[in-house]
DNA sequence: CCATCTTTGTGCACGCGTTCACAAAGGCAT
DNA sequence: ATGCCTTTGTGAACGCGTGCACAAAGATGG
């Protein structure tokens, strides 16, 4: 799952709870499968069980947007599927730009997903000069140069950043500058803007990372029942021990290969 | 951000709340970066900044950790690198498998964060065939067929997809068999999976959606100032107000042009 | 050794999000 | 029309997460 959500502390936009904003796109995905199945109509917890959610929370969830129901009966998929569409915002046209065209950038520019839904690549931009001109996914690739220019022509208010960390903030500030005002960050930083700017981030290692904590806990729970007490976290193994001043050296230690992209 | 987490409902695991796990990469990541640069010591405050959060919170999200700090001075940076790194168990090495290679699976193939740390490639596999043998990020891409054998072989915990929405499950399922009990999918579906086994998705298509309703917001309120009361979202242009019943025949409407691809 | 200053660790209160459980509402059969 | 059955919409309770604000703890200087 992506991570994210910065700024704005879950501020009930408009009535509607930043939680179900987040889960509308779930229900729109499931609900669009139904359509193209030409199931006329759903229950609660039929959609519920699709979208992985629980029946109460989703109609809690719709209860906001308006009682777009019929009791005894369900929901009318394409109604629904209007309804929340509309309240996406996915009823118009999102010129989005991607800056950074490296591997993921590459990746995201193919994907799919992006063109489906009212979102629409209107460039792809480098800062690397020997990539300008050359086409990825159909277009050209831009200078980064031309980033102010771009935006303003094409009226651009999403941007996505996959650059490395290091040119991540320098990029957000100049998109910012330009005009955007929503950005989602693949690059292992945080970028900090200005008030009125939405940020969302994805990070693949912080959501390996969060997995590897509970898959130490599993392995720690089969084989130690309850390993140290309260305090607990604290000791350790003698020799090996790193203490705060030793560890320093590492980073080029165990794993020496690591390349020097990308911190983590 | 990667949205996500999906079962274990906010466990408590061993006392740490599931929020407070999701923030220790972000406090690593920042650690690490003072550490590199060498500074010895760090204050709440400072940190907080660095890793885009609230001191308080910072400081009782440590509290769980155990007492790391010393009141006056602030934290040891390399004993708190230590520390976190072991409590997210990333002082152990994790094999992963990428299951997957299209666009997507090729660059978190490449991706430097994945092996920076303790987290390591097994193995990329990909169901076709013609990809089989070919090299990708350094390591030759493996068929499907191998998929057990390579989870068993390489003990691999961690698994992660990158396939196409319709293979998805069935990877999951084959990977859950063999025993993934972590699975981190990037493929725009709900998995379903059996209990103990850990998912997060990252999901492109959602956040740009997140992003597109705070935006349709922001430029809504700009021109209409309070534009409907408060049952508001339902009216709309007369003719075309589609009653629950009369909604059925529509989705071609208004909107007639939402193309039926890739549901989103 | 004492006073002062800094910064941690946390008790407490508040608000958001989730879930339960049920009354209201509509369809359908008789 | 009437009654039964299904499913929605929501009031209310609960629990997690956040942030305030302060007491405790340690460092530092005289």
């Amino acid at each position: 799952m992506a991570t994210g959500r910065t700024h704005r502390p879950a501020t009930r936009s408009r009535g509607i709870p930043e939680a179900t904003v987040a889960r509308l796109p779930l229900y729109l995905r499931a609900l669009t499968a139904l359509s193209e199945r030409s199931v006329p109509t759903v229950s609660s917890e039929e959609l519920a069980t699709a979208a992985g959610v629980n029946s109460a929370k989703l109609r809690k969830d719709f209860s906001y947007l308006g009682s777009y129901g019929t009791r005894g009966v369900g929901y009318d998929v394409e109604y629904l599927v209007y309804q929340i569409s509309r309240e996406l915002g996915l009823t118009q046209d999102w010129p989005v730009v991607i800056v950074g065209i490296g591997n993921l950038g590459a990746a995201l520019a193919n994907y799919g997903g992006f063109a489906s839904r009212g979102f629409r690549v209107a460039a792809l931009i480098d800062a690397d000069p020997a990539m300008a001109g050359k086409p990825v996914a159909g277009l050209p690739v831009r200078h980064t140069d031309e980033l102010e220019s771009i935006i303003t022509d094409n009226d651009v208010s999403i941007g996505v950043i996959a650059t490395p960390a290091g040119a991540a903030q320098q990029v957000c500030d100049r998109l910012v500058a330009a005009g955007v005002t929503s950005i989602l960050n693949f690059a292992p930083t945080v970028l900090s803007v200005p008030e009125g700017v939405d940020v969302r981030k994805v990070d693949l290692s912080i959501e390996l990372q969060i997995l590897a904590f509970h898959e130490q806990r599993k392995a720690g729970e089969e084989t130690t029942s309850a390993q140290e007490p309260a305090a607990a976290v604290q000791p350790r193994s003698g020799a090996a021990v790193r203490t705060p001043a030793a560890g320093r050296a590492a980073g080029k230690g165990p794993d020496g290969d690591v390349p020097a992209v990308m911190p983590a």
